[in-house]
DNA sequence: ATCCGATTGTTTCATGTCGAACTATACCCT
DNA sequence: AGGGTATAGTTCGACATGAAACAATCGGAT
C-alpha cells in the first residue's frame, strides 16, 4: 500500500515502517502456520490454545482470551472446533458454575507434544535471517510500539 | 504464547522476538483499523483496495492481489462488498474479456480522499513511540525477515 | 433475603481469509 | 483451424474474527 503517496518525511517514514512491519508479520505468519495447517490441520489460534493449556494446565476461557489475545466470542469458536476434533474437553467449574475449564484430551496431549518441537524449529528457522542481537533489537522496537495504549 | 517453555537460548530468542513482532503488528493494526471501522465502516482490506486505486488508477483484480497481498478469492470478496456499498464498480476489459477492471465510483473517490489523511495521521501517531532512526531500523529488520522466501 | 451490577460464556451476524474446484477466455503451437 | 496450456475471476466450504445482544451465575450492598 505504499503506492505513490507523497507526504512529509515524517509521514513517509511512519508509513514505510508500518508496511514493513505488517508485511514481515504476515509473511512469517503465513509460512509458519501454513505448514502447521497442511501437516496437522491446526490453525494459529488452535495451536495457541493447545500450547497454553499444555504449558499452564487447564484454563478457563477468559484465561485463554488473555493468552491468545482474541475476543471471548472467538475463543468460544476456536474451543468449539478443538472440542469437535477431540483435542480438548470442557468441564464446568464446580465452585463457579459460569466458568468452563478447558482440558486437553489424551489425543490433544499427544498432538501438542508431537507438534510443538517442530513448530519451534520452524520459528527458529524463520527468525534465522536475524542475528541474536538483531532479534533482541526487533523485540525492543516492537515492544515500544505495542505500548502506546488507548486507555478506555 | 510464550507460556513457560524452556528451550535453548536460540529458541528462546527466536520465540520471544516472534511474539513481540506479532503482538506489535496486531496491536497497531487493531488500533488503526478499529478506528477506521467505527468511523467509516471500512476494513483494512477495503482501505487497501480503495487506496491502491486512488493512487494508481483503475486496476484489475490480479493487480489488487499484489497490492494488498491477499488471495484472488479474497479480493473477489472484498471487491464484492465494496461494490455492494457503492464505492467501486467493475468493468470488463474489452481487449481481454477475462479481466475485471475495478474503478472508484464518485462516492468511493470522495470517501478515500476524506479518509486517507486521517489514516496517515493515525499511522504517524501509532509509530510515534519510535524515533525516525528507530523506524528505519525496524523497517530494515522486518525486510530481512520477509525475505527468507519459500521458492515454489 | 433480595436485588443490582459485574463477570462468563454463547449466539448471531457480517466480514475476512485461504485453498480447491470450476468457468471463461486468451495465447501458443503445429 | 484445433487442441493444449495458461491466466482471470468466481464459487464453495471451512475457519477466524469482533461487536452486540443475550443467558446464567456470582457477589456485594442494603
Amino acid at each position: 500500500m505504499p503506492t505513490h503517496f507523497k507526504g512529509t518525511p515524517q509521514e513517509t517514514s511512519a508509513l514505510d515502517a508500518l508496511i514493513k512491519l505488517f508485511r514481515a508479520s504476515n509473511t512469517v505468519s503465513g509460512r509458519l502456520f501454513g505448514t502447521l495447517q497442511k501437516e496437522h490441520g491446526l490453525t494459529e489460534s488452535q495451536l495457541g490454545v493447545l500450547e497454553a493449556i499444555h504449558f499452564l494446565g487447564p484454563m478457563q476461557q477468559t484465561g485463554l482470551c488473555g493468552k491468545i489475545l482474541r475476543s471471548g466470542s472467538n475463543v468460544t469458536t476456536v474451543v468449539d472446533n478443538l472440542e469437535r476434533n477431540g483435542l480438548v474437553r470442557r468441564e464446568r467449574d464446580a465452585s463457579d458454575r459460569r466458568v468452563q475449564v478447558v482440558h486437553l484430551t489424551d489425543a490433544g496431549k499427544k498432538l501438542i507434544a508431537r507438534v510443538f518441537p517442530d513448530h519451534v524449529e520452524r520459528v527458529v528457522d524463520a527468525l534465522s535471517p536475524l542475528s541474536r542481537d538483531e532479534q533482541k533489537e526487533l523485540g525492543r522496537l516492537c515492544r515500544k510500539l505495542g505500548l502506546g495504549n488507548t486507555q478506555p
